[in-house]
DNA sequence: GATTAACTGCAACTCAGTTGCATTAATTAA
DNA sequence: TTAATTAATGCAACTGAGTTGCAGTTAATC
């Protein structure tokens, strides 16, 4: 747990991610923030803020990194195992509670699983 | 299904994956062919090789683009969806067999998933 | 209020992947 | 076998996400 100081910056991010039920791409918060604060400032504050279990991070269709909001982890336990979605025409990443069975193989040590899964969202498929 | 000349670039790289029986990343295959020919002519081989289903790619734990050829897979029917698994300390990526069921999410349409395991190979695990 | 260490901005960098264009070479038709 | 066509290649320059070093700033502690 590292020493994280409330920072304009700080608070800038946060309430960007309170406000947010779905993940967020860097690219876009560091759109979004531009006004306030460097580039550079919202990956570190990023990098704090995962080590601190405020969100987690994961990688989405494009390789490109997305952050969310931790519902129930801190710097000890970190649970981001579980699967995400993007939507093939908007780009939206959400969350998903469900979760899943990952497949075990042989003579191999299995730490962590990442499940992206692709296809069209809520209002992509009514559209 | 695009054409695809005999050249010795194409040669080269289908030899590569001939003698592979894991997955081969770009950088990985860009170092080793950089006697024989240009990057970007391998991004362009492997992009073709893409759409004939000789080889499918997908993203590792890095975000890093990775090929493997494929077992079963045709310009009109590509089956990529099995699981792949990374090495944390080799980085070395294998191409799983097992399936694995793809969670459904209401109101969702799914058109495909990513699954990347990561832990320790066996040759990584018994040192 | 002074001290200190965390934090930030800036500029320059790294590195995977892409693009435009001129040149080369594999294929096809003659 | 040669000529014509067009896919394929090399090169250089570019793009864009993410990183780094360092000097200056500011939140927290005493």
């Amino acid at each position: 747990m590292g020493v994280v100081r409330k920072t304009k910056s700080v608070e800038a991010l946060l309430s960007v991610f309170e406000q947010s039920q779905n993940a967020i791409s860097v690219v876009d918060l560091v759109e979004r923030l531009k006004e306030d604060m460097n580039k550079t400032t919202v990956y570190r504050i990023l990098d704090r803020f995962e080590k601190d279990g405020i969100v987690h991070s994961f990688l989405g269709k494009d390789g490109l990194k997305w952050y969310a909001k931790c519902r129930s982890c801190s710097s000890k336990n970190h649970i981001d195992a579980h699967p995400h979605f993007q939507c093939k025409k908007c780009g939206k990443v959400e969350c998903l509670q469900t979760d899943f069975s990952i497949p075990s193989i042989s003579n191999h040590k299995i730490e962590s699983a990442q499940l992206l899964l692709i296809g069209q969202c809520e209002e992509c498929c009514s559209n």
